[in-house]
Formats: C-alpha cells, sequence, structure tokens
RNA sequence: CGCGGGGUGGAGCAGUCUGGAAGCUCGUCGGGCUCAUAACCCGAAGGUCGUAGGUUCAAAUCCUGCCCCCGCAACCA
C-alpha cells in the first residue's frame, strides 16, 4: 500500500496590476503542463497560483480608477484567474495575498519573526520620490527614476523593520553549494552568488510606513509587511501553514515544495530571501527553483507603450486553446528567451499542428471508414517496416521521460510530434491505398491502420499534459480502433496574410506609431498634482556654461561636467553620456537646477541637474536659452 | 577592470561542459505519391559557427584580445 508521492508545485503568484500578457501566461501553462505529467506519472499532484494583491502601485492604480484597492484587485484577480481557466490549466488551488487565511498568517510569522530577534526596528534609507510622497528600492527604479511619475528620486529615510539577513547567509551558501539542483538554470546559481551572497548580504527592509495598502503589522499599526515578504509565503499560507504549529495535515504532507516555477526577474527574491525566511522560521527548504526565460516579441521587447502586446485570450480567438499551449511551451527555449509573433505562431500552426498532426489523424480516420468502414482490428499480419515504427512507439514515452526530469518540457514535445512524423512517413513506407486494391492484401492493410492507430493513440495520450483537449479529441475520434465517421479537423490551416490583416484591423498602433515619426511626434505624460506658486519659486534655475567635462570612471551612463554659474563652479553628474560626449558638452550653455541638495552618483558628487527634454524613445536634450545669455542668469 | 547571458545557412533554435566529418524546425528549389486539411514522403541548394590571434594531428567546442546585442546590478539629482 505504497503512498503515491506527492509533489508540490507552484507559479509565481501574479501581480493584480493589469492584464496578464502572454508572458505571464506561459508560466502558468509551463507549470500546469509539468503538473499534468507527474500526474500521469503516478505523483499525488498539488500545483498551487494566485495572485499577489498588496502594494502602493495597487494603491494608486484603484485611486486613478476611483475604486477601493479591494475592489479594484478583486477585478483583475478575477481577470488573471479568468485566463488560466481559459488557458485549460489544472491548478489545485488560487491563493490570493487578500484571503483572510493568508493575511492573518503573515501577521503570526512577522510577529515570529521579531519575537526570535530576526526582525529589529530601524531607519530605511532608500529613494525617495517628494510628490508622490513614496520610497523604492533601487530595483523598483525605472531607469533610476520614480517607476510612478518618471521623475527623479532622492536618498532619505524613514523608520522599519528590517531582517538580519547576514545571520543566516553562510547557511544558505552552505545550501545552495551542496544542493547544485537547487537553482536552475545552473548559469543563474553563480549570478546569485557572485551578486548578493558573496559580497555579503544586506539586511532587508520588511515594512513599509509610506502606504496603507497591505497587511498591518499587528503590533505597530504604522506600518504595513513588505510585499516579499507576504507574496513569498503564500506557498506555505495556501496550504496550510500555521504559524503556532497547528499546520494542516495538507502541510504536512506537501511542504517542502518539490518546484517553484518563476521568472528569471525573480530569482533572487527565491533563492535567497525566500529560502532565510524559511530558515527562520524552522522550515525545510524547497527542492528546486526554476527561473525560466521570457517571451518577447519579434521586434523588441513587448511593451505597452509600444502597443505589441499579445494578449492570451486574443490568441486564443485567433488560434483555439490548444494551439496556444503548444506555441508557447514548443517556442520557449530552456535557458535563453523565446521569441513570438502572430507570424510565427501562424507557422507553427499550419506545419505542426494542422499539416504534421492534424492532417495524420484526419487521413488515417479516412481510410478506416473507407476500407474498413469505421472498425479495424490487429490482423497480425507484420511486416518489416512495421518494427522501426513501433520501436519509435515504444521509446517515445521514455524520451519524453527524460525531458520532463529536466523540465525540458519544448523538447518533451518535440519528441512527440517526431512520433507523429513517424507515422506519417509510415503511411507512405506502407502505401495503403495501394493494398486496398488487392483483396489477398486485405489483412495486412488491417494491420497498417491497426498500427497507425496504436501509434497515434500513444502520441495523444502523451499530448494530454500539453494539450489536454486536442489529446482527448484524437482518442476520442480513433476510438482504439473503431473511428467516427466523420474526422473532424483538429487544426484548420490559416492565411497569413488574412491573419495579419485581422490583427492590423486589432491593432493598427503599427501604422500610427510610423506616421508619427513623419508628422510630428507628440508625447503625453502621466499629469503630476498641481502645484503652488510657491512650491514653484523654492526651485532655482539659472543659466549654466559648462567649462569642463569627463566620463565618470566606472558608470556606464554618467558624465561629470564643472558648471559655470555666476562666479561659481559647481560638480553636475548627470546620466546623458549615451546622448552627449564629454567635449560635446564642453562650451554648452544649459539650464541647471541649482539648489537642490547635492548627492553622490557613483560615488562623485553632484551639486546641481542639468535639465533635459526626453522623448519616447528615451533620447535627451539639453535646454539652452535661444539667445545669449551669461552664464548665471537666473531662469524664471 | 561590477555580475552574467548571447552572437551558428533567409527565419527561429540545438550542439559548446566531456575537442574528432555542422544538426533540427520553417522557408526555397527539384522529385515522388494521391488516403488526407494544396496536406504527406524523398532529395537538393544554402553557413569561413561575431571578429583577430593562440593551443592541438584536429576547434562552433579549450585559451587570449576586440566588436556588437541583452539581462541583473548600479549611478540617470
Amino acid at each position: 500500500m505504497a503512498e503515491k508521492p506527492k509533489y508540490y508545485i507552484t507559479t509565481a503568484i501574479a501581480y493584480t496590476s493589469g492584464k496578464p500578457h502572454i508572458g505571464n501566461t506561459y508560466e502558468i501553462v509551463l507549470a500546469d503542463a509539468i503538473a499534468r505529467y507527474k500526474r500521469s506519472q503516478g505523483y499525488d499532484v498539488f500545483f498551487q497560483t494566485g495572485t499577489d494583491e498588496h502594494g502602493q502601485k495597487i494603491e494608486l492604480k484603484a485611486e486613478e480608477a476611483g475604486i477601493t484597492p479591494k475592489e479594484f484587485v478583486d477585478n483583475v484577480s478575477g481577470e488573471i484567474k479568468r485566463i488560466w481557466d481559459l488557458m485549460d490549466t489544472s491548478y489545485d488551488k488560487f491563493i490570493r495575498t487578500t484571503d483572510e487565511q493568508h493575511e492573518k498568517q503573515v501577521q503570526k510569522i512577522f510577529k515570529k519573526l521579531y519575537d526570535q530577534g530576526d526582525i529589529y526596528k530601524g531607519h530605511y534609507e532608500g529613494m525617495y520620490c517628494t510628490p508622490c510622497e513614496s520610497f523604492f528600492t533601487e530595483s523598483q527604479l525605472v531607469d533610476g527614476k520614480c517607476p510612478d511619475c518618471g521623475r527623479p528620486v532622492q536618498p532619505a529615510k524613514e523608520e522599519a523593520y528590517f531582517f538580519k539577513m547576514s545571520k543566516y547567509a553562510d547557511r544558505l551558501i552552505d545550501h545552495i553549494n551542496t544542493h547544485p539542483e537547487f537553482i536552475q538554470p545552473v548559469s543563474r546559481k553563480n549570478e546569485m552568488m557572485n551578486n548578493f551572497l558573496l559580497p555579503g548580504l544586506q539586511d532587508l527592509c520588511v515594512s513599509r510606513t509610506s502606504f496603507k495598502w497591505g497587511i498591518p503589522v499587528d503590533f505597530d499599526s504604522k506600518h504595513v509587511v513588505y510585499v516579499w515578504l507576504d507574496a513569498l509565503t503564500n506557498y506555505i499560507t495556501g496550504i496550510g501553514y500555521d504559524c503556532d504549529g497547528e499546520s494542516s495535515g495538507q502541510f504536512k504532507k506537501n511542504w517542502p515544495a518539490d518546484l517553484h516555477l518563476i521568472g528569471k526577474d525573480i530569482i533572487r527574491f527565491h533563492t535567497i530571501y525566500w529560502p532565510i525566511f524559511l530558515m527562520a522560521l524552522g522550515l525545510p527548504l524547497p527542492k528546486q527553483v526554476f527561473g525560466h526565460p521570457w517571451l518577447l516579441q519579434g521586434d523588441g521587447k513587448m511593451s505597452k507603450s509600444k502597443g505589441n502586446v499579445l494578449y492570451a485570450d486574443e490568441l486564443v480567438d485567433f488560434f483555439g486553446v490548444d494551439a496556444v499551449r503548444y506555441f508557447v511551451l514548443h517556442e520557449m527555449p530552456f535557458e535563453n528567451d523565446g521569441v513570438i509573433s502572430w507570424e510565427l505562431m501562424v507557422e507553427r500552426m499550419n506545419s505542426d499542428l494542422a499539416n504534421t498532426l492534424g492532417n495524420l489523424v484526419n487521413r488515417t480516420v479516412s481510410m478506416t471508414n473507407k476500407y474498413f468502414g469505421g472498425t479495424v482490428t490487429d490482423k497480425g499480419m507484420a511486416e518489416e517496416v512495421d518494427a522501426d515504427l513501433k520501436a519509435v512507439v515504444e521509446n517515445t514515452p521514455k524520451a519524453v521521460d527524460a525531458k520532463m526530469e529536466d523540465l525540458r518540457v519544448a523538447d518533451a514535445i518535440t519528441e512527440i510530434f517526431n512520433l507523429f512524423k513517424r507515422c506519417n512517413k509510415y503511411i507512405d513506407e506502407t502505401m495503403p491505398w495501394v493494398l486496398a486494391k488487392d483483396e489477398a492484401k486485405k489483412d495486412r492493410l488491417e494491420t497498417v491502420l491497426w498500427n497507425l492507430i496504436q501509434g497515434i493513440s500513444a502520441g495523444a495520450e502523451l499530448l494530454e499534459s500539453f494539450m489536454p483537449s486536442t489529446s482527448k479529441k484524437i482518442l476520442a475520434q480513433l476510438g482504439g480502433g473503431h473511428v467516427t465517421d466523420k474526422p473532424e479537423i483538429l487544426f484548420q490551416r490559416l492565411d497569413l496574410e488574412e491573419v495579419m490583416k485581422k490583427v492590423e484591423a486589432l491593432h493598427p498602433h503599427v501604422e500610427e506609431a510610423e506616421e508619427e515619426k513623419e508628422e510630428e511626434a507628440v508625447i503625453d505624460i502621466e499629469a503630476k498634482p498641481e502645484i503652488t506658486f510657491d512650491q514653484f519659486g523654492a526651485m532655482q534655475f539659472q543659466v549654466g556654461e559648462i567649462i569642463a567635462c569627463e566620463e565618470v570612471k566606472k558608470s556606464r551612463k554618467l558624465l561629470c561636467s564643472q558648471v559655470k554659474i555666476g562666479s561659481q563652479v559647481k560638480q553636475i553628474v548627470s546620466g546623458i553620456k549615451a546622448h552627449y560626449t564629454a567635449e560635446e558638452m564642453v562650451g554648452k550653455k544649459v539650464m541647471v537646477l541649482v539648489n537642490l541638495k547635492p548627492a553622490k552618483l557613483a560615488g562623485v558628487l553632484s551639486e546641481g541637474m542639468l535639465l533635459c527634454a526626453e522623448d519616447a524613445e528615451g533620447n535627451l536634450a539639453l535646454m539652452v536659452p535661444e539667445k545669449e545669455m551669461p552664464a548665471g542668469a537666473e531662469i524664471c
């Protein structure tokens, strides 16, 4: 009565700031394929996904939309769940970080870690955006600026709770070294070690006071729990972890997780902070974290501003659920980013799904109907050519298994399609239509069709993990020897031009973007709150003459200029190396914000700011006076 | 000298750890076949494996320099 081995797999929980694009959707489909495969192998699988719903960004988005944060996340979380369901994913639990059970546990965990001295109160020094009244970590900055309003941020302090990362660093380093499979792909391991662990881990700030939409620290109501401590714990709270030792049987059975499937951008959180939190809680670490690559749009990264974002539901409208599943799983290599575009999608659809697979099923069903009225059995008239087919049929499950063991899902699918190709070849080798003309070869013909049906069925069964409904449809059509009388077209070939026309109708942006360049580009940026004249008056602008300029060593973007303003000379560092050389800076008269608090950039003191205009591509242009003006002239 | 990944026929990728005749899918061209969704099968053309050197009997693979691209990190005051 050996129990089936358990397998606990999770995806990262999706952040509810907006509708997920195909890249996000890839992750859930990948996880689903692995979960289904493990189930088919007899594992007792628990598959968890969900949504991460706290944080300032959401608070702001809700405000913009004029609804409460809860209403906002209810909407988006519902939308995400709808897409996960649309993609036919077989998750067992969809957790939301706003679930009462989760929130309660996070509070308890925070308290426990505080009581045992892993969390202490201190001061947070981070980058502060004054207009937005928000702190950001370096990693949240967009191009070094405030991710919300795009303005520069300043270093500042606020009271905060910290987690003593350093206390557990050695244990983590040891764990990573002794468990080479822990971080996948292995190339990521070095990145984590060299960048974060070996130089010494800094303590992590685990609370915020600058916004409200989070789980409150119950013993200090000014603070909410930092989103990562909140989000990561979903992996244990979702299966019934209890901080007071009352964890559910489900938790005891499933933890530690066998696989955390995440995007490569958040590997750091999952291979450093999360393990350390677990150590602090006295829990075992997950067995494996796999940071999968990204799906990118052909002509550059997906971004909403470029208008080239692909959404799962839109793709499904064009191609159907299983075709989209097939594409994302097949096109995504193991270690490098994959590419998706309408053209590639149509190509895969036509060549793999319609031609190789769909047509194979269709021709097999047709022949079985035509020659045997829809029913064949094994007549045992084997010939030499059958051997190779049978060998492939027999070996494919093993090959698939080997690939899946290494999480090489794309390769596993390729193995299955190789089987289908082999079946197509078998038809040409045996030429059933020739056999059909000779009554004496009737039994041989029936054997051939039987072999074919066996082969295709074997492939279809393997396909269940990847394209569940297609798998069912094929098996139903073949019926183990009693085929349907009318083969249903599994995948209809698509005409690329027609598809592109429809896409064009849906997304006219491509043309618009070109027109914008020809006519005159206009840029709308997010409006900032109104300021008073006094606030404006607080800023002092003057004309400055650049008398010397050099590149800042060890920096990619910075130029350090000596700027003459009246009789004094200020040193100003600017991130404009990509747009101006040091030589061409010298002699320019530019607009300078003079009374900005000095700060160090790359260790170099900067005592002001050179003002630039920036276009949509991030090109910069220094502001220069339209007429000759002396250095030091006030700008008002 | 911050860390790391990448540059392989027209397109998208494997191969690099463990040197030994450059592979897959699509596209192109030619042939075959007609059961099938103008599908299927066979064959061919097409690559100095980013670049310059080095090690070796032998280098896409190992070593060194350089040039591009991309992540992370950082520093766009």
